[in-house]
DNA sequence: CTTATGGCCTGTCAGC
DNA sequence: TGCTGACAGGCCATAA
């Protein structure tokens, strides 16, 4: 489900909804997540407060009292929602609520995951940009480093479709199947393409693109293509701003050409034949 | 090093 | 209606 936007939507919800507020408990119900979740974890974060929401890649960073820092992975299928009294919880089945943090408040943070391919993980803060999961991350897509030359540089000699090296994440770090097909429609290059037949301009243009899709998607609150939710229970507003993805068969707005459907490396992948060269 | 593949889980939907 | 298989926004281990 959710890939950079909709990750860092969930990270402006909590900034507003939780941070300040201390975790008064905590309690897992179901610990195997793609890694079980460390049997001590509610013990250790009991008592501490929530002072930063971070976000590298599609990692949500819960950064408390006492130097340590909460890892979020959502994977495919995982929530976290802030409930309070007025939380309609109706598209959460109980059966999936991992975690369970109970706030200060009274109000809860819950982590949902039906298919339970996220992660849960705390490390030291210090050690943060040491560990496992980010140690590898390529650069943030939305920041200067990941620009045309680190891409047209860092695709040469690659014999991958271009739309697996967009969603790998040593490469550039946050984008996912939904936003990787999107960009490679708006500048116009086939999924399919090796990543070492991009030109020049059109590296500039899926660096650009990149950056202007992403930064749309935040700014409206990350795309529900199924069961994506915010904090809130509430979905995000970005399906009707989709040109392809999940649209094989439909007319392409610009050209009227039917999209179609190609697999590429296991994953569906979608585009316009004519648009897309 | 890069690339391809299968596996992890459950829910949903299309087709029979 | 009920079953079966395919598929789903991610990532990792393994093998070639």
């Amino acid at each position: 489900m959710p890939e950079l936007p909709e990750v860092e939507s969930l990270r402006r919800l909590l900034i507003e909804s939780a941070r300040g507020r201390t975790i008064v408990c905590a309690r897992i119900s179901e610990a195997r997540l793609r890694r079980s979740v460390s049997r001590d974890l509610p013990d250790t974060i009991a008592g501490r407060t929530i002072l930063e929401i971070g976000r590298r890649a599609k990692y949500l960073l819960l950064g408390l009292s006492g130097k340590m820092t909460l890892l979020v992975h959502l994977g495919m299928s995982g929530s976290l929602t802030h409930r309070g009294r007025d939380f309609r919880d109706s598209d959460f089945h109980p059966a999936h609520d991992h975690l369970r943090f109970e706030l200060d408040d009274g109000t809860a943070l819950v982590y949902n995951d039906p298919r339970r391919f996220g992660l849960m993980k705390l490390v030291a803060s210090a050690e943060l940009a040491q560990t496992a999961e980010l140690r590898e991350l390529g650069p943030e897509p939305l920041e200067n480093d990941f620009n045309a030359d680190y891409l047209f540089e860092n695709t040469r000699g690659r014999k991958a479709a271009i739309k697996n090296l967009l969603m790998d994440q040593k490469l550039v770090a946050g984008i996912g199947n939904i936003y990787a097909c999107e960009i490679l429609y708006a500048a116009k290059v086939r999924p399919g393409r090796a990543g070492a037949r991009i030109t020049r301009a059109e590296a500039e243009r899926i660096a650009a693109f990149t950056k202007r899709i992403l930064s749309r998607a935040i700014g409206s609150g990350g795309t529900t293509f199924r069961s994506y939710r915010d904090s809130r229970g509430q979905p995000g507003r970005f399906l009707s701003s989709l040109q392809v993805y999940g649209r094989d068969g439909e007319k392409c707005y610009a050209c009227g050409s039917a999209i179609k459907l190609k697999v590429l490396g296991q994953r569906s992948s979608f585009y316009c034949p004519t648009c897309q060269r």
